[in-house]
DNA sequence: GGGACAAGTAACTTGACAGTTACTTTTACT
DNA sequence: AGTAAAAGTAACTGTCAAGTTACTTGTCCC
């Protein structure tokens, strides 16, 4: 009876708190980055002294470490989540990263403010890209993707494609008239990933234009 | 003669005072972004006092709207020196953005800091803007590019493929192996940029391999 | 129920930093 | 030379924010 108050909806709720933080200093972080963060701001947005934020984090690096080792771990799973070809997906992956604009500007702050200096473990990450290479060597090897391109160039250059609209709002709406936010914008970027992807394909060498119809918008679907 | 002195190698010269200043805050700013730097920095640096500091440009945010107006002229320059076919020069515009990295780097604080809302006046980025898609549309009329794609969204994926790495080193790093700094990566990335800008045009119809010889380095020997 | 410990609060300390003030030195002009 | 304005300095002020301390409230278990 009383257990089960305090261990659901009670206000004393260690773990509830610690997702409150964490929420909190996403948004915190990824709008003002690790300087322009104010901890009483994270400690206000989730209803929590700040007191209790240093016992569970620490401090202030201690939380922005958290917030991205747990962002890191959420976003692990695209990779897996692609549909086969690599780089047919890239529509794919860019509608998902405009859903979660928030990750892309948290990496942004990270590598502005620590560079190449790891600020967390990055086992996973470096997993990560190892798989995706090695997907890539696989479809130069299977005929599908051109082998004269470096697989590795050739992720760092979709990451590139993806990221930097978002990373680079200014840049996007300076040159295209429309802010990144506006949903005209995302469809027309997916279109053009979606040409582009195609365009980079080898030409199949004889194969009539029902070569192999239609696999685009799959991911779509899938998303719903 | 005292004149002579004066306006020359004095220890007193604004100008060269300013010049230090903005030059010491450029370095500062790219390094820390504007909510990191400090100011006491940034004067330390310039070898001059706080006040003079703050006579010359205001305040601190006067300070970086200066240091990136300046770049700004500076760089404005670039799409005219580029050599004529767009795409072609993905390489000569990632080789000097490698020599001015600080450049990058601030813009990317400024995107992060300030999102969309303008904290310069922008009229030259626009009409530099303009100015490029309006050379992709002309190239696209004469047949040299493909006009399926949009030519604005062209250009941000050219900026995205020359400023990401630079922008986001810890991922390059991770993906390659290689720091972005090391002059082997930079090699490795105009390369592939080369390859990429080839396998872009649309295949010369009927032409054999002498089609179009050999112009592809130009810009190598054109730097020094 | 009572005591031990976990969760929570508010007020405080300490240092840092943007911006200022009161004052001195150099240059420019007559 | 004399003087006014420009260029320069060091020491100061007020604010703000990270991290701490001393204290209160709720929870769990006997």
């Amino acid at each position: 009876m009383k257990a089960a108050h305090s261990k659901k909806t009670g206000c004393r709720n260690p773990l509830h708190s610690q997702e409150r933080i964490l929420e909190a200093a996403l948004k915190e972080f990824a709008a003002k980055g690790f300087a322009g963060a104010r901890v009483d701001a994270i400690a206000g947005r989730a209803r929590i002294n700040k007191r209790m934020l240093y016992h569970y984090f620490g401090d202030k690096k201690g939380l922005f470490r958290e917030v991205l080792r747990r962002k890191l771990a959420e976003r692990s799973a695209w990779l897996a989540s692609a549909p086969e070809p690599l780089i047919e997906s890239l529509p794919f992956w860019f509608h998902i990263a405009c859903r979660d604009a928030e990750w892309i500007r948290l990496l942004e702050w990270e590598a502005l403010q620590w560079g190449e200096r790891k600020v967390i473990d990055e086992s996973h990450r470096r997993e990560n890209a190892v798989r995706a290479i090695e997907r890539l060597r696989q479809q130069q090897a299977k005929g599908l993707l051109s082998e004269e391109f470096d697989p590795g160039q050739l992720l760092l250059s979709m990451m590139a494609l993806i990221a930097y609209p978002l990373a680079f709002p200014q840049m996007a709406r300076l040159i295209t008239g429309l802010s990144v936010s506006d949903p005209d914008f995302q469809r027309q970027r997916e279109a053009f990933l979606h040409q582009f992807a195609m365009a980079f394909q080898p030409r199949p060498a004889i194969a009539g234009p029902q070569g192999r119809p239609e696999r685009s918008h799959s991911w779509k679907s899938a998303l719903k």
